[in-house]
DNA sequence: ATGAGGGCATAAGCTGGAGTTATGGGCAGG
DNA sequence: CCTGCCCATAACTCCAGCTTATGCCCTCAT
């Protein structure tokens, strides 16, 4: 029993067992239903599911994160403070997992879709699951196909007519597309609430920029060439990392200042674990656009999409 | 067999069974190190289970989801296209746990933690699970406690000397307690982007806002109140809801404008199914307050939590 | 060329968690 | 007082995910 046991000396564990913490998704899903229904039953009878599965299934999540999240009672159940704290924090969990289940969708949805998006990664990546969420709830039943590729890539499928509407980042159009401006992927310098840069009075310049070792993709990335070729080839790393994901963890953990996507720091800014410092003479942007085969103005679904992309 | 099935005719399924169409955490996390590691086996080990059990776990998420993620070959496995995508997803979601794991430890740590925080609710639902995954990165063996409740309530267990920093949101400080502005909450006018106010060209005056019906909180909720304050009582509500989360769908789509917190309508900006509308003359913020007793400056990790959060 | 080693797959068996049905006890309102 | 809604407990079933045991493929160094 518990062969598992065996041989965890210096075990890494970086994060690891988060998920033996952290409730399941259907757990999260059945505790929004108690939030909004005020019953157990009720939650249990939306899901599909019978009352006292719901009311063993509440009871362990408690057990697990040993704090009570409802107020049981003969007339209903309530949500305890704690309980109101860890459904919002959950529904922050199932958003993300609404936006991966309408990306995933798409991604599955190959031929009879009736609306076939090609877009670059960094889209792909940040932006479109959202949009598909949002469109979700314009046109519920329109099934998506999603195609990620480089810009080139993108304009092949458009003019073969294997997709309906593409987005691309970059500063040139694909010949034979027309494009609208959706929106600006700019690389922001970002540092540690902790750090000297983050309460500098003037602007940083690019020269100081440019002679300061950065946090930093591996060159050879997206985001690297962008601030490769604003810099003339200069940016200097302090440390190369292979995603952006780690980059973001080491600039919070304070190792040094970081130069990313603002897509991809939203939520670091917001809670301030991450702090974006001004740069006076260089600019970082990339226009988002938006991209059809010239002539063929997007109608129906694409058009809502579309219009879902720019203000 | 199947008794799940009985009666489902007419069934609402607002989002219903997002978990079954979404993998579990266990396996998300598996998926992570199998991209960062390059091969099942490794990830495998890095977890702590078995490598046929990887093998099989990834496989049967490829099955759920109807796409391949990972290229397996002898000398080691490597993320699809897709896999790169899904993988990028996924790793959104993995945060937010992150962050509900940071709260729900705090939630329970009662006692013998080290540094004990009061906060009120909306500093404890947007910003504190971030601040706190950040401090983790800094100080892993701090164990921290929460106490959400409203200002008087934080106010109380500071003096109490039950809590040795404090956040509040609002516009007078409890007497007794010394502060430090971290932040502004501000009230936000949104819409879809189809919406006409996401084109005007001036912003929207306070007179027009009043006189339009917006969707909204229920009376006696935070925002609501805030709201009504800086109106002068004339909010004028087209649809009532009782969550933010439901007053933000509505309005993604496309139901009315409404007046939302910074806070929670981050996401829904950056991937614009929101568009923010400016506002002429009214003000509609309010500071975001670090507090403690008047005289006891924050030290240790209070201090390390506190220079987290401001720049 | 050949054996060692790392990597993946398949097969058979075990276990625990989540689900089910069946039943009982509290509290409100006609 | 009884009907209806709510929740809890008990006993049983089932499957997803785990383990161990093997085998095949490929590469690299001897």
């Amino acid at each position: 029993m518990g062969g598992t046991e065996a041989g965890q000396e210096g075990r890494p564990r970086p994060a690891a067992g988060l998920a033996h913490r952290v409730p399941d998704l259907g757990a999260m899903e059945l505790l929004l239903a108690v939030a909004r229904l005020g019953s157990l039953g009720g939650a249990a009878r939306e899901l599909g599911i019978t009352q006292p599965a719901a009311s063993s299934r509440i009871r362990s999540m408690e057990r697990q994160l040993g704090v009570a999240l409802v107020d049981r009672s003969p007339r209903g159940s309530r949500l305890t403070d704690a309980g109101a704290l860890v459904t919002d924090w959950a529904r922050r969990i199932m958003e993300a997992a609404e936006a991966f289940d309408a990306g995933a969708q798409a991604l599955r949805d190959r031929r009879d879709s009736r609306l076939r998006v090609a877009a670059s990664m960094t889209i792909a990546e940040y932006l479109l699951p959202g949009w598909l969420v949002a469109l979700r709830t314009q046109l519920p039943d329109t099934a998506v196909s999603l195609l990620a590729g480089n810009s080139a890539a993108v304009a092949e499928r458009l003019l073969a007519g294997e997709a309906d509407l593409g987005f691309v980042e970059g500063v040139s159009v694909p010949t034979g597309l027309d494009s609208a401006v959706i929106g600006h992927d700019r690389l922001i310098v970002v540092t540690a609430p902790g750090h000297p840069w983050a309460r500098r009075g003037r602007p940083l310049e690019a020269a100081e920029l440019a002679a300061t070792p950065l946090i930093l993709r591996e060159k050879g990335s997206g985001t690297r060439q962008v601030l490769d070729a604003a810099l003339g080839g200069l940016a200097r790393p302090l440390i190369e990392l292979s995603s952006t994901t780690a980059v973001k963890a080491a600039a919070v953990g304070g190792a040094g200042p970081s130069v990313l996507s603002e897509l991809a720091v939203g939520e670091e800014l917001t809670t301030r674990r991450l702090v974006s410092v001004p740069v006076a003479d260089v600019v970082l942007a990339r226009d988002l656009r938006a991209v059809w085969p010239t002539g063929h103005r997007p109608t129906g679904p694409a058009r809502q999409l579309l219009s879902l992309t720019r203000a």
